[in-house]
DNA sequence: AGTTGATTCAAACGGTTGTTTGACTCTCTT
DNA sequence: AAGAGAGTCAAACAACCGTTTGAATCAACT
């Protein structure tokens, strides 16, 4: 009932994946995903040891190599003779998610939708195994942030950080409401690179101040 | 187990919100919210008429009023002479709402978070009691960024107002999870009307492009 | 005082949840 | 060929879900 992948670990992080996306994490129950990756009821405890850890698995298959892609950008910005600019940093910060989003055209959108969740569903908080990660690209993005705006303090960079988070989280979910809010003028026949210039313009304003 | 509220009514809204707010809306059972506001299981059933009903109604409870007075807000703007700024129309859509948020201090801000919930969880679509008032109010958003921005078109000015949602939703939930990521060096002694602040720049920012 | 209508309540409804169990099937190794 | 270990499976587990029921309670009016 799913692409190419064969063993049953990978094809329940999939369903997994588009399921939690879809309705989020309370409203899927495990029967649902296992059912959707053709796999046992008992399949989720037996390798990833409860839905919890499942959900922990789902994030870190994708986080990681995004946020070490995103550390490297910084990296680069950070280690130049002059300072970045706010768009290079946004940028650094934004297209390493976005490009994925955008190359596998269907399955990747939906780890997007699953990655606002995460971020929005607030009870849990993030997996020990990606929390250092984040940390350290955070840390790097303000640093960069404040390289571009010299009166920008530590906490104000912080903050715009967690708006620019907020703005892409935005811009992956709520849809349906949206659509209802602005009777459909808002994202008719844009496609997903148009929307991301947005959002790429917004914060970049945002940051400049 | 709350209030001076005493019409059982008003404490299952109440608590309700408060709960939903905290956890979200699949999380929380209606034993839970009975329980809370001191009521019978079945209250709730008599009173409102099922779950979804009582979000329903928790929501319009809230929104009407804010959104009533920024469309009043947003007239004056309009009927001005000379085109609104970028910041006095992104003020009429944010402080209704921040007002709220800040005045009595403790209650209404977990109507924040639950609205910004609401946003979220994308499942439930907007009660139709509320939706003609939003999209009024989004119509007046929208032409107010465009007498301020002209170059904007209808498009554009929708999608930065879902941005400038997005950024309030941030602002008032993720705050565990981007406490985690930031180290404590994000909200760490900031009052609600300093983020608020930060929240107008950010938007302003954006608009402006 | 007695009747009516609205509210409350304990109890039960059928259904679903995440997790566990124990038997069963494979695929290897020695 | 026998045994071991990993993986799968149907079935059952206790707990909880939203909702319904029918009797008990209360307030108010004739």
């Amino acid at each position: 009932m799913n692409t190419a992948v064969t063993e049953p670990q990978g094809r329940l992080l999939d369903s997994a994946e588009v399921l939690f996306a879809e309705r989020g994490f309370e409203a899927v129950s495990l029967r649902e995903i296992t059912a959707h990756a053709g796999a046992n009821v008992a399949a989720v405890n037996y390798h990833f040891g409860g839905k919890e850890n499942l959900i922990n698995a789902v994030m870190g298959r994708h986080a990681m190599p995004i946020n070490t892609e995103r550390i490297a950008r910084l990296d680069v910005l950070l280690a130049g003779d002059e300072p970045p600019t706010v768009r290079e940093v946004v940028d650094a910060f934004l297209r390493p998610m976005m490009d994925r989003i955008l190359e596998k055209e269907s399955r990747q959108q939906l780890f997007a939708k699953f990655m606002a969740r995460m971020l929005g569903e607030g009870a849990c908080g993030l997996p020990e195994e990606v929390l250092p990660q984040f940390q350290e690209m955070a840390r790097k993005v303000v640093a960069g942030f404040q390289a571009a705006v010299p009166e920008l303090s530590e906490q104000q960079a912080y903050f715009r950080l967690k708006f620019c988070f907020g703005v892409m989280a935005d811009a992956m979910m709520r849809d349906e409401v949206f659509e209802q809010i602005s009777e459909g003028r808002c994202s008719a026949g844009w496609g997903w690179d148009q929307v991301f210039e947005e959002v790429l313009d917004f914060c970049e304003g945002g940051i400049q101040r």
